[in-house]
RNA sequence: GGAGAGGUGGCUGAGCGGUUGAAGGCGGCGGUCUCGAAAACCGUUGUACUGUUAUGCAGUACCGAGGGUUCGAAUCCCUCCCUCUCCGCCA
């Protein structure tokens, strides 16, 4: 959500931050005049009310009182219908808003438009032609996505044996990595009501992306930050406990609508992942920094991992409605041949806050929305990415040096 | 799932149709006292929205949420949500 005063102020910039988007279905102008009829109406109400008040006052020496109120009732009633409409309609236009974007943002349609920031790591050299996850998956008997299908849907896999193990331990360590770094972890709800995702700006614009749970107002969720945000709702917090750095690592769920046929091969989109997450809350002026900070934790976990990776400065048409600015790292898959995403980072402002209430008192005790910044920490797609990029001629895969710790072996072996 | 109890300001805790935006206590802020501090005493202290001759003033709303009764509701009625206690079941 957008302050309301920025629209009122600003109208042509609203609009043209929305066309700059691509949004189309908000008609700004409307909104502007559906406020001033708003404003107008309460102006109305009150005076009314503070007549009402006046003559209530009044009644028990003065009868004439209570029949002078009592004339004033329906033309009450029929204004306050107005006012519950026309804001119940102004809510449902803001909602549709999207937050506005940092100067850096990059202009483009889609992925490709996207800007590379900077490249890093050596790639892998092989004197035989790698294999995708996909198939060192079967190869090694560690993903059965048949299974998925068979036991809940396509879309759905499992990851076995020493996979299972070698993700245990990535998850594991990367979780006690983002505790070091001051991240406070936590083990959270896999579910949300839809006051939890809207606040968090998944409703409306991903409506069709959860899995609604039927005759309950839950959803599956499809990622912490959507409960991690929502921990803070309705909360004052202050500026001595800020920044707050959480992390927690959940089942992801997304029904992919849409995506039908589009990298469908292996198990880089699915149904179900996981994923161990950073959320940050901090004061305004904090939270570009805070937004470099996580992708400093992305970037310094693919270096220890030993994985190549990029950086992307995510344009205009690849940022969501409630980002203000992303960056995408993306890892090298060698079987597949290129940067596939990982991870993905935002700054996210104060569109959620506003949302949710999360608020602080600054300096001078006033009270301001809090920023946010959800980025990703890990998920099985760099496990994919492990597989891929350590793999050998026949199949086996090498474990990261900073994971055997935690796996017990350092190799999975083919056949 | 069964049976009870309860949701009031930053916290605690009164109020149960009108002068209650809400007693008392704690905390916070300002002051007196003091070399300084503590204690004591005095004063002050909610949020949101609207309008303004705007670090002020006025109005409206808010006592879990939403409806209803009434000239008027924190107080009465209805519905829902949540929390707690006991019993049962259970990872």
């Amino acid at each position: 959500m957008i302050d309301i005063k920025i629209l009122r102020d600003d109208p042509a910039g609203v609009k043209a931050n929305c066309l700059r988007r691509g949004i189309t279905n908000v008609d700004v102008d409307a909104l502007v005049a559906l406020d001033g009829e708003l404003r107008s109406v309460i102006q109305n109400i009150e005076a009314m009310r503070a007549k009402r008040n006046e003559l209530s006052k009044q009644c028990r020496e003065n009868p004439e009182a209570r029949d002078q109120v009592k004339a004033m009732k329906g033309e009450l009633a029929e204004k306050e219908a107005r006012e519950t409409a026309l804001r119940a309609e102004l809510a449902a236009g803001m909602s549709w808003l999207p937050n506005f974007l940092d100067k850096r943002v990059p202009d483009g349609h889609g992925d490709e438009d996207n800007v590379e920031l900077r490249v890093v790591g050596e790639m892998p050299q092989f004197d035989f032609k790698p294999r995708d996850h996909q198939e060192l998956g079967e190869i090694l008997g560690i993903i059965d996505t048949a299974r998925g299908g068979k036991v809940a849907q396509s879309g759905f896999f499992f990851w076995k044996g020493k996979g299972a193990q070698l993700a245990t331990a990535m998850f594991f360590w990367v979780q006690q990595e983002l505790v070091k770094r001051g991240f406070t972890l936590f083990m959270s709800p896999c579910a949300a009501k839809e006051k939890t995702l809207f606040g968090t700006g998944y409703l409306p614009f991903f409506a069709d992306e959860t899995y609604q749970l039927a005759g309950e107002d839950l959803a599956l969720i499809g990622t912490s930050e959507q409960t991690l945000i929502g921990y803070h709702a309705d909360d004052l917090l202050t500026s001595e406990e800020m920044p707050l750095r959480y992390t927690s690592f959940t089942p992801c769920f997304r029904t992919e609508a849409g995506s039908y046929g589009k990298e469908t091969r292996g198990i880089f989109r699915v149904h179900q992942f996981h994923k161990v997450e950073q959320i940050i809350f901090c004061e305004p002026g904090d939270s570009e920094a805070a937004h470099e900070e996580c992708l400093v934790n992305e970037e310094y976990l693919l270096q220890q991992l030993g994985l190549p990776y990029r950086v992307v400065n995510v344009c205009v048409g690849d940022l969501g409605a409630p980002g203000f600015m992303k960056y995408d790292t993306e890892a090298w898959f060698a079987g597949y041949g290129g940067y596939r995403e990982v991870c993905s980072n935002s700054n996210l402002t104060d569109f959620q806050t506003r949302r949710l209430g999360v608020r602080y008192k600054d300096e001078n005790g006033k009270r301001q929305f809090v920023h946010t910044i959800s980025a990703t920490a890990v998920t099985d797609r760099v496990v994919c990415a492990i597989l891929e990029n350590f793999q050998e001629a026949d199949g086996s895969v090498r474990v990261p040096e900073v994971l055997q710790q935690y796996t017990g072996f350092d190799r999975i072996e083919a056949g």
